[in-house]
RNA sequence: GGCGCCGUACCCAAGUGGUUAAGGGAGCAGUCUGCAAAACUGCGAUGCAGCGGUUCGACCCCGCUCGGCGCCUCCA
């Protein structure tokens, strides 16, 4: 049984889903105005992998996650450029699609924009006026916070405690300094739509109560998103959607560690901050990074906590990683003997079980990870002893179904061995060899080797490894190579 | 001022009130090998920031201290 950390109660809890075998889940997109850094990264990631752990634990998932595409940032962004909002949105939205399908992140089930859910956000502004939980003051729209018993419950603060911290200055016209927009009428010039408080575009806080309820119904399951979204966001989210429906809203609250530079939070005024595609093209970087090996960097470390960002890190993943695709090449060569087939039958049924149970408890990938490399050792070692194609079938299969669950091992060998040019969309500035070009040096060389020709065996070595090729010589007299 | 998080070997990183504190990387020593690599074998925290307390027993529970970080304003 799967547990998650839920911030509402802190604690772990037992996950257990509305409707039987069907989960409904909401997690908080990107607001649409500029590349997405490595903090988005792993947010969308985990909640990609939990998605995927709840499919493959047999749950309908229908995933919900949202664009944020009217904004004070979007409206600035434009101005600068002279371009119109739509512009900015779409081409960060294309963006987006782009650096997270590098990264293996399957789309949502749905992906609603703020700007497509105006009726409903109108309407539930509307509702919240007239439940006399909000407010109008000359053209704009207000929550009133004193008026929800609740508010501080997500992110356990008090009103009084805000109120002593604000460090903002205070607007006159809110009746409480913690009250926040639902509504902001909108200047000349600045995206507007129709509503009875005049023209204006919605707050922040609302679209997301609007689009959940609208895409998932007033009370659904699991609401994800970074951890900086839980105050003031996701405490917003709660005290419009409740105070608007009197029900729960969504009964798990996950939510992500950061990212961090050096021990601290990335942020553009640190100016320690890398993109997703920064890091794909870069070429300060010593090697090409793919989007599997910062899927695994970002999996090595369980989801809540932080997660220090360093080239050294994505180094020890992609070893990680060339330690996987060494062991599937080897499982793709021919075998015949057949000494520990039994044992691996078995191995493998306890690494499922390992994997389920590292998973279940609050989606601990790296406890999970581990139970592959537990796996990866032990069927090294079996193939020392010999395994039949059968089996070496069987135990690749069994990485790609648990790997399928992290966005790992999915490549063919050989996708993996070009994978550093060709995922990062790089070409590469030094000559390729084509494979059959290797391949030919490596008769050329083991015709060298039978003749005891050692001196022009290691030139062709030194030849190829000049161009990134790795020779391995296998016990049989034939080799394999690798970039 | 309020709320919260983190501190485990050289590095990364799991974990548990009481058997040997996962796993990976690096290192060292072997097996194998024309060379090389891979793989395999072995070694590596008498201790889990520090100090107290609870307990028959704590790294894990409680308190305090030190160190680092985050949120309270937009933020994944």
């Amino acid at each position: 049984m799967l547990s998650l950390y839920n911030t509402l109660t802190g604690k772990k809890e037992l996950f257990q889903s509305l409707q039987p075998k069907h989960v409904r889940m909401y997690v908080c997109g990107v607001t649409v105005y500029d590349y997405c850094h490595i903090g988005h990264a792993r947010s969308a990631l985990v909640f990609d992998v939990l998605r995927r752990y709840l499919e493959f634990s047999g749950y309908q998932v229908e995933f919900v996650k949202n664009f944020t595409d009217v904004d004070d940032k979007i409206i600035k962004r434009a101005n600068e450029r002279g371009v119109s909002c739509e512009t900015i949105t779409a081409e960060f939205i294309e963006a987006y699609y782009q650096d997270m399908g590098k990264l293996g992140v399957r789309r949502a089930t749905h992906e609603p924009k703020a700007t497509e859910h105006m009726a409903e956000i109108i309407a539930l502004v509307g509702t919240l006026i007239q439940k006399g939980l909000a407010y109008p003051v000359a053209g704009d729209v207000y929550f009133q916070v004193e008026k929800y018993r609740d508010y501080g419950r997500l992110s356990k603060r008090k009103l009084e405690d805000l109120q002593a911290g604000a460090r903002v200055d205070v607007d006159e016209r809110k009746r409480h300094p913690m009250d926040f927009a639902l509504w902001k009428s909108s200047k000349p010039g600045e995206p507007s739509w129709e509503s009875l408080w005049g023209p204006g575009r919605p707050g922040w806080h609302i679209e997301c109560s609007a689009m959940a309820m609208r895409h998932l119904g007033e009370t659904f399951d699991i609401h994800g998103g970074g951890m900086d979204l839980i105050f003031p966001h996701h405490e917003n989210e709660i005290a419009q959607s409740c105070g608007a429906t009197g029900k729960e809203f969504a009964r798990y609250w996950i939510h992500n560690g950061f990212v961090q530079i050096n021990q601290e939070k990335m942020s553009k005024s640190l100016g320690n901050f890398f993109t997703i595609r920064e890091i794909f093209e870069k070429s300060e970087w010593p090697e090409d990074i793919t989007g599997e090996m910062l899927r695994y960097f970002l999996l090595a470390t369980q989801y809540r906590g932080p997660l220090d960002f360093s080239d050294r890190a994505i180094k020890e993943a992609k070893q990680a990683l060339d330690g996987f695709y060494d062991l599937f090449q080897r499982l793709h060569e021919v075998g015949d003997r057949a000494a520990g087939e039994s044992e691996l039958a078995s191995g493998i049924d306890r690494a499922q079980e390992a994997f389920r149970q590292a998973m279940d408890d609050d989606v601990n990938t790296p406890m999970a990870l581990a139970t592959l490399q537990k796996l990866r050792s032990d069927v090294n070692k079996f193939l020392e002893q010999g395994l039949s194609p059968e089996k070496r079938k069987l135990a690749r299969t069994a990485f790609r179904s648990l790997g399928a669950v992290l966005g790992l091992f999915q490549l063919e060998t050989w996708q993996f061995k070009l994978a550093p040019g060709v995922l990062s969309g790089r070409d590469g500035s030094q000559a390729v060899l084509a494979d059959h070009d290797i391949e030919s040096k490596l008769v050329e060389r083991n015709e060298a080797r039978k003749q005891k020709d050692f001196k022009k065996a290691d030139e062709i070595r030194h030849f190829l490894a000049a161009r990134g090729i790795v020779i391995e010589d296998k016990p049989d007299g034939t080799s394999r190579w690798k970039r």
